[in-house]
DNA sequence: CGAATAATTGAAAGCATTCAAAGTGGGTGG
DNA sequence: CCACCCACTTTGAATGCTTTCAATTATTCG
């Protein structure tokens, strides 16, 4: 077993870390130990570029990950929940950026400490295998929702992946949170915040999904979603 | 020191596991050993959800991966050069499929002997660990291309990735190589075949490329095509 | 309550696609 | 060796999906 905290035994776990307390604590002392920080919305985690001396675990609130072209075109690349590593790698430099969207908590870690400590414990070294490539294959499910999905079908497809990821079997009833602004989700899948806004309101209208509270939405017909995200075309949405 | 083929302890390395012959050596007995397949064009290594039950290291050739929705629409993930890996992760079954493009040779690994002997071993672990997250980093810049590139700027930014690839210190002269076929450029950028063609034969009328042999390409301009791919518009390059 | 930010909706424009057809090249078999 | 065939590439024209531009409404926050 490792003499670690269980935030790092625990990736990719959501409940994982909350009672993670080895700042000042004996057992961390020259280890391995996280500190808190509580981040308001809009402010960065670490930038592009920026040598990458901290990894994070994110407590509560979301955090997004994105990519910028010089003209300013953003390509948001993920969107990081209550539970998730942020600023894994290898590398000496993070390839993206890390903001917060809305209030955030987030445990810290020093990068320099933790590869040292990782570097000879095969279990983590294991954890991380597995937490980057989760992101991995997200990531290629996002490269074919913005390559050879419609905007529709893109729609679809980032509704069930959040359902999916809130860990409500598929099919349930429940309330879907949405954080994120509109703008956001339209730099995820590639499209403008105004065909993000009309999708939203013809699925709406069709009954695909219903309002609920304030960033709230209830998905309603999970076949039809699904189908849309398997790419068919459901009669002229447009209605 | 690892006791395992050095096509595993150089992961990445374009020039490894040339020369290993691990298979009826008597210090793998037991280990890990490596096998030879050679595949024909078009000829599968596995398909989206098949058992992951081997692993492979490109000797020569390509290999495009890719995923597919129900419509027959294709996303093409990543191309495999030399010396690289396919079918690393934790999962029970691939998320993608892998397809020789043109004569390819192949070593080929047991996964569950590969996993075993891996998930005792940091060294292994870590150059795993590596290997994902380049991929990782390939997935994002993918995303951020097919997301907010034009279709002139995703052109530049993979000719530009191939050259990168290809070791050629950006800047140089040297004929790039285009194994794939329109189709898969096109498959891999997000758009159509016509207009992958349409695109290279602006390039070439605008001298930012030249043709060189059968599938070679020289760039000409690592400039405007950084430019293009940066996102500036190149005044009306639909000359 | 007022300013600023975000969301919604409409109308027009554009970029890439779709549909269509001709051209090219390599491989095979007569 | 040449003709034929097939797959890929190229080019043209028209369509259309999404974007862009613009204006209004809603919401947040000081």
């Amino acid at each position: 077993m490792s003499a670690l905290p269980p935030c790092i035994l625990h990736i990719g776990s959501d409940t994982a870390c909350y009672g993670c307390e080895y700042l000042g604590d004996p057992r961390s002392a020259g280890r391995l130990s996280c500190t808190r920080r509580r981040l308001d919305g809009g402010q960065f985690l670490f930038m592009q570029g920026d040598a990458r001396s901290q990894i994070f675990v994110v407590k509560t609130g979301t955090v997004r990950l994105f990519k910028m072209l010089d003209t300013g075109k953003r390509q948001i690349i993920g969107f990081k929940f209550a539970g998730e590593f942020i600023g894994l790698g290898p590398d000496a430099k993070h390839g993206y950026s890390a903001q917060a969207i809305g209030e955030t908590e987030l445990r810290v870690l020093q990068a320099a400490v933790f590869d040292a400590v990782a570097a000879n414990d095969p279990q983590i070294l294991w954890k991380l295998y597995e937490a980057v490539a989760t992101d991995l294959a997200r990531a290629h499910e996002l490269a074919l929702t913005i390559g050879r999905r419609s905007a529709a079908g893109s729609m679809a497809a980032f509704l069930l992946e959040i359902e999916a990821h809130t860990g409500a079997h598929a099919g349930s009833t429940a309330t879907l949170s949405l954080p994120m602004r509109h703008a956001d989700i339209a730099d995820y899948l590639g499209l403008t915040h105004e065909t993000v806004s009309r999708l939203l309101a013809t699925f709406r209208r069709r009954g695909l999904i219903a309002a609920s509270g304030r960033n709230g939405i209830v998905l309603k017909h999970h076949a039809l979603l699904r189908a849309l995200a398997d790419g068919h075309p459901i009669g002229a949405l447009a209605g």
